[in-house]
DNA sequence: CGTTGTGAAAGTGTTCACAGCT
DNA sequence: AGCTGTGAACACTTTCACAACG
C-alpha cells in the first residue's frame, strides 16, 4: 500500500483548503439569501473574513468554477463545494453524553444546515435514558454498537465526561465508526485511518489568555523591555 | 517602528507552539495527578498525542527548561507553561447567550481548571434574566457595558444566535474587550488588536464528512475514478 | 476592461539527526 | 549512557504579481 504522508497529488485537496471550505460556504449561502447571484473573489473573500488570493487558490483546487473578468456563480459554487464536502448525502450523526452539551449539540440550528442527521442519542445515565430530545428518545450506551450498525451511523460526536471517552471512543471504532468529533477534554487514542476532530472549550481560552497577557504586557513597561531585548 | 512580519526575536512563541501549549499542560496535570515527577519529552509527547522532536521545539521556545540526560521536572514545567499561558492571574469571563450551549459552557467543569472564572452571565430573553445558574444570576444585555468595566471582565464567550453576535461583539469591543471567543456561526468583524477565536460545530462536522466520503471513495471503484483522473 | 487562475517567492511549521550536556 | 536543545532539511501555507482569458 503506498502511503504518502497525506495529500498525495491524486486530487489532493491541501487541509488547510478544506478546513476553509465550510466558512466560503456559509459565506455563500448568505449571499444566495440575499440573491445575490454572482460574487467575485474579492467580495466574497471578504464575506468569509479571508483575503482574495486566497480564496482564489483555494477554490482552484476545487476545479475551474470561475469566470474571468465576472466571477463565481453563487449557486454553481454553493454546489461544487458541497459536493467536495460530502454534503450532498446525509450523513448519520450520533451523541454520546447527552448532558448540558450533548442537549446543546442536539438542539443546535436542527442539528446544522443540510448534510446531516442526528440518528442517535446516547446517555449512560439510567435517569437521561428515555428522556425525549428533539423528537428522539435518549438510548442506553449499552446498544452503542448495534444501533451505530443498523442506523449507519458513521459520525460520532463524543460529549461525555473525560474519563468515559476513551472507552465510548474504543466501541464506536471497533463498531465500525471513522470519524470522531470529541468534546471531551483528553487525548483520544486510535488507530490508522480514524479520523478525530477535537473542539476545547479550555484550549481556546487558555490561547486567548496568552494574547490577552502578551496586550496587557506591551502596555505597562514596554519601551523597557523593547531595549533590553534589542541590546 | 520596526515591524517583522510578526514573531521576531523579541521572545516570539509561535503560534502552533502557543496552541499545543494547553494540551502539554494537560498532559502534565495528568502525569503530576498520578504522582510522577519526572518526564522525558518522549513520555510526554505520547501522552499528549504529538511527536517528540516537536514537544522539545515547543518548550525549547519558553526556554531550557529540561534536564538533558533526565527529562522535564513535571512541576516546575507545569508551572513554567501556566506562567506563559497567563494562567498565574484570574481572568475574568463573561458569558453572552444563556441558551443550551450558554448553560453548559457555564457549568462545564468548574468553569474550566484553574485561571478562569465566570464573572457574568447575559441574556437578552426577560424570561432567561433572573435565573440562577452556578451561583450567579442571569443578567440583562442591558447592562453588558457597566458590568464588564465594574468586574474587569477581559475575555467573553459570545453564545448568542447568529443573528446577535455581532452586535454583541461590537458592544464588548466599545467596552474594553479584546479577547472573544466566539460559538455563533459568523464571521466577526473586528478591529486590529481584538483577537477573536471561533468554535464551530458545523465547519467540524463538514471537515469530517470530508475526510469519510474521502474514505468511501477509496473502497468502492476507487480504480476506476482514478484512471478517469488521470487522463 | 476586470477578474480569475497560478507560477514563483516568502513565510511558517515539522521532522530529522546529532552535538552537547548531565 | 541517555536525553535535551537545535541547526539544517523538508513540507506545507500564504502572499505576490501578472499572464491569460472571457
Amino acid at each position: 500500500m503506498t502511503r504518502r504522508p497525506s495529500q498525495a497529488r491524486d486530487r489532493g485537496i491541501p487541509d488547510a483548503t478544506v478546513a476553509r471550505l465550510p466558512l466560503y460556504l456559509r459565506a455563500l449561502n448568505g449571499l444566495a439569501e440575499r440573491g445575490i447571484s454572482t460574487v467575485s473573489s474579492e467580495d466574497l473573500a471578504v464575506a468569509a473574513g479571508v483575503n482574495s488570493a486566497k480564496l482564489r487558490k483555494d477554490l482552484s483546487h476545487l476545479g475551474s468554477y470561475g469566470t474571468r473578468g465576472v466571477g463565481y456563480d453563487v449557486q454553481y459554487l454553493i454546489y461544487q463545494i458541497s459536493r467536495e464536502l460530502g454534503l450532498t448525502q446525509d450523513w448519520a450523526v450520533a451523541i454520546v453524553g447527552v448532558g448540558n452539551l450533548g442537549r446543546a449539540l442536539a438542539n443546535y440550528g436542527g442539528f446544522v444546515s443540510r448534510g446531516f442527521r442526528v440518528a442517535a442519542l446516547f446517555d449512560a445515565d439510567p435517569a437521561v435514558v428515555g428522556e425525549r430530545l428533539v423528537g428522539m428518545a435518549v438510548e442506553h450506551t449499552d446498544g452503542l454498537e448495534n444501533v451505530i450498525e443498523n442506523r449507519g451511523v458513521s459520525i460520532v460526536v463524543i460529549a461525555t465526561p473525560a474519563a468515559a471517552a476513551q472507552q465510548v471512543a474504543d466501541r464506536v471504532i471497533a463498531a465500525g465508526v471513522t470519524s470522531i468529533l470529541n468534546f471531551a477534554p483528553v487525548v483520544l487514542n486510535v488507530p490508522d485511518g480514524v479520523d478525530v476532530r477535537k473542539v476545547d472549550l479550555s484550549t481556546e481560552l487558555q490561547i486567548l489568555a496568552f494574547h490577552e497577557q502578551r496586550k496587557a504586557d506591551r502596555e505597562t513597561g514596554s519601551s523597557m523591555m523593547a531595549e533590553a531585548m534589542d541590546a
